[in-house]
DNA sequence: CATGAATGAGAATTCATTCAT
DNA sequence: AATGAATGAATTCTCATTCAT
């Protein structure tokens, strides 16, 4: 069992994690300071130091504790023994409800998406975000492969139907995000799933 | 005529607006300083201020500036008075074109998306950059509601659909551009169509 | 007898001054902090605040001690009842062999020659740490103005010689000490007696 | 003939390290900081990093530049075609002088002595500093030798009697100048003189 | 017009000190 | 008494912007 110490320990890394990314939606990743996070941690500056190393560091283990909540909610939806149509909207189902329980989460999204600053700080940013986010696309582009080998779906590049999948669902989504009306989120579920295994030809 | 001093004007104008594309694309929007995208333009930092306000007006102005070019090519492709099909792909083919010819802009691209800092800038960004994004939607939005009028593609929300397709693309063809081999260009523009109208089923 | 309680305090006392002094010997003054001084004594940082009212005190009381152990052999070896060059040649073996054990000790004693820090702090540390300097000057000085007194010593400013003998002393055995080869170190003391007696006039 | 731009440069350079000089005189090498720097020196706190680097280079070509002008004297006084005693004086001349014109010298001098920090800062100043000081002691060794090979002075280890002639004289210097008495400098000259060459017996 | 030296507000980070446990 | 998490003042350094030449 966990100690006290451990206990509250994790609680500050989340608050503060959680803090950062709501500074991050609203001012973005570049005006995002490190006094305002703690303004909003309700903790001193320093004190986030005492968890993070430096603001990097802090920034990544935010972008990757999120990502891997995303990754497991994909998965389980994906390992799902159901046929693809139901499969992919269950994954959709899932990314959905995830940015709308995490509005804050997409800039952090799209900010990490391609490593920024000195070169150093962009082969850092590269080794430690960019798994989060090829295993992503790694994982839908197996569930992919599966499917097309099994019949189900026409043969081409799953990598490639991945991305597209991905990026077009997301932009969907998050725009429902945004527009602040995320009622007709199962709407988009729906859409998307419609979309993308019949194409938009009548 | 444009006098001497216009056309002078002009091409400091745009060679310093390729240079911001070079840095923001070489380090990230955050990391582009001033500094660097003088020495890249080949001028005085002061000269920047000459022609451009300040920082966010040079970004604006540069992200503006690249996305009438891309406004201007997508629009020609969708004039085309041709099937729909064929009409996709003279889209797709001018946008993967354009992010071939443009390497630096597909970061300026994503960084615009979303408008950063604080309240006051991203009001003024919304005002300047957002329309240019919300343009390029509403132009293929429109071009989607023809066809559904038509009765070429089922009916459902335009606006949604052209982000959808938007986006998916430009993850497809930005992915291709950063691999460093973006020989199969072609391909992706056929895989884009052909899953666009029909979907992934068999 | 002392009570267990004082013998705990003072042992808890000297530990915390031996980690400062191995400490600031590693560091240097200024890159010795609180924790590394902690971790070094073995005890937790709010610790040292309950045996020293702030760094500045403990920085001072770690040399005062050091200094008075110094001061003590010295006093010892110049109370004999010998002739002055073994006065002197007992004298410098001291301070040889206290610089030996102590090898912390030089980076602390060249540190605080004279008071660093705002005024406040320059007059704080000029009451407690400038004496002690003083005082090894004075000792000195003593032996020489009696020296002088029996006519064993040409007449001159007792003071001045005495800064002239201890510091040019100071240079030669802090060098041996850093050197890492302190073998000769008896060498030292007799170069330093015949040359101090004697002059380098052949 | 150099240019207007260059005389300007080397301006700024000498007053910001003279400011150097003056505030590390004042508070110590730690305390200074480069906002008291640059106030000193009458400009603002980013002008200073347009001419150094850090504020380790800053210290460092403050001292080596220090320092070069000192060596500058004493070579001149080394190099004279004098008896040694003539030479001697000289030197310990020239440094009462600098010492006493350069009031502000002698806490960056006792500072540099010993490198701080932490190891790599160590090293570096190990490079750059410790060699400004290695040579000073070289030099006046090899004056020393030469007079041993002549006979003029006992043969002992030249860089040990360097060490302590110098670190001696300094310390009487040092006391001098520091007492706000500066009258009797010629006298330490000659005391200094006749000590080291004849020694203290009588 | 063009320049680039100078500016200083603002950001990240450190570390002596406090205090609840 | 001892601890060490939390604090925030202080420090270094950066960089957008200005302005005298």
């Amino acid at each position: 069992m966990r100690s006290k110490e451990e206990v509250v320990q994790e609680y500050r890394i989340q608050s503060i994690q959680e803090a950062t990314m709501r500074v991050i939606a609203r001012k973005g990743m570049a005006a995002a300071t490190m006094q305002e996070i703690a303004d909003e941690a309700g903790v001193a500056k320093g004190t986030i130091y005492l968890y993070f190393r430096d603001r990097d560091e802090l920034v990544e283990k935010t972008f990757e504790s999120a990502m891997s909540q995303l990754h497991a909610r994909v998965d389980a939806a994906m390992e799902l023994q159901v046929p693809l149509d139901q499969k992919l909207r269950a994954m959709l189902g899932a990314v959905s409800t995830f940015f709308r329980e995490n509005r804050e989460f997409f800039r952090l999204y799209i900010s990490m998406r391609f490593p920024e600053g000195n070169p150093q700080q962009q082969r850092r940013q590269k080794r430690t975000c960019q798994p989060q986010y090829q295993t992503r696309v790694q994982r839908v582009a197996e569930v992919l492969q599966r499917s097309m080998d099994r019949g189900e779906i026409g043969v081409t590049d799953p990598r490639r139907l991945a991305l597209f999948i991905i990026e077009g669902s997301n932009a969907v989504i998050i725009d429902r995000v945004m527009s602040e009306a995320p009622s007709s989120a199962d709407d988009d579920v729906d859409f998307l799933t419609a979309t993308i295994l019949g194409g938009i030809k009548k």
